[in-house]
DNA sequence: CTCCGATCCTGATGGC
DNA sequence: TGCCATCAGGATCGGA
């Protein structure tokens, strides 16, 4: 169940492991689909081609070769770790990846909320070309985030979860920022003012970096390619905090309601 | 366009 | 001990 922090935990963990660039040998699928159908061609595509770099954009994970990329999205419960050559596939085990070097990476997805597909060299694909912006890039500015905001009614909550408006904000972190810039979850997202914005940017910037420097945040499930978890989740004020007394004005007590289908905490003595 | 709810799937948890 | 309902770091789709 990985945002951006934890995708991108599991992208540099993944750089260290295959020790770039490293040739791809064989690749197996052990259904036909995960989120979506897998590609018939994708293995073929994906085999015998040369991993230059691993990138992230957004919840994304990209392997790139010369002749495009091998894209993986963990969904909920999508895991890559590495195996030795011999130990037995585990249960949920989708995906398996072989190179010449001799590591072999399994990818692992109870819930099949992931995907796996190809993305042609041009760098054009159906599940990236609406994404908006990169949180952490100067192009996502108060400025900005404004603009894209204006007019919309839903609660900002849900706008800074729509992949269109910001990428890699997921449920946790999403509350987490809105507690730290002192807004409150259900507010109208074109009600916010421009001073409203740049808060908010600043605290979604400093709460990703912070959560990337920790390795992310282990709620439930999530692992890093090594079976580690994250370290954040201690660092956490509000997520899964109902019924605590507020860390930042100790009067109010965390409350939680669903908004747009996902459990959401905020104070509401420190959040307008 | 925007918005809202249902939906995909397995596993963990808590109430009765 | 079942059994059943609910919920889980995501994202897409259809209909209003």
């Amino acid at each position: 169940m990985p945002e951006l922090p934890e995708v991108e935990h599991v992208k540099r963990q993944l750089e260290q492991l295959l020790r770039l660039p490293a040739r791809v040998s064989k690749v197996h699928f052990f259904r036909a689909d995960l989120r979506f159908p897998i590609p018939k061609d994708l293995a073929r595509k994906f085999q015998n081609s040369e991993v230059l770099s691993i990138e992230r954009r957004a919840k994304y994970l990209l392997f790139r070769t010369s002749q495009g990329a091998f894209l993986s999205h963990l969904g909920m419960s999508g895991s890559w770790r590495p195996a030795e050559p011999n130990e037995p596939l585990r249960l949920h085990d989708h995906v398996e990846v072989l190179f010449a070097s001799g590591l072999r990476l399994l990818f692992n997805d109870p819930r099949r909320f992931g995907l796996v597909d190809w993305v042609e060299p041009h760098g054009k694909h159906d599940r990236l070309d609406h994404l908006g912006p990169e949180p952490l890039a100067i192009d996502f500015s108060g400025e900005t985030l404004f603009k894209s905001l204006r007019r919309r009614k839903a609660a900002i909550k849900v706008s800074i979860m729509d992949q269109r408006i910001v990428v890699g904000v997921g449920n946790i972190y999403a509350s987490e920022a809105l507690f730290r810039a002192g807004l409150r979850p259900t507010r109208a997202a074109g009600r916010l003012t421009r001073q409203d914005c740049d808060r908010l940017v600043h605290e979604i910037k400093e709460i990703l970096k912070q959560a990337i420097d920790s390795g992310g945040s282990t709620i439930r499930t999530y692992r890093g390619t090594d079976g580690g978890p994250g370290q954040f989740q201690s660092l956490l004020a509000v997520y899964e905090r109902d019924g605590d007394r507020c860390v930042r004005c100790q009067k109010g007590v965390i409350r939680t309601k669903t908004i747009g289908g996902r459990s959401t905490y905020w104070c509401p003595k420190c959040q307008s």
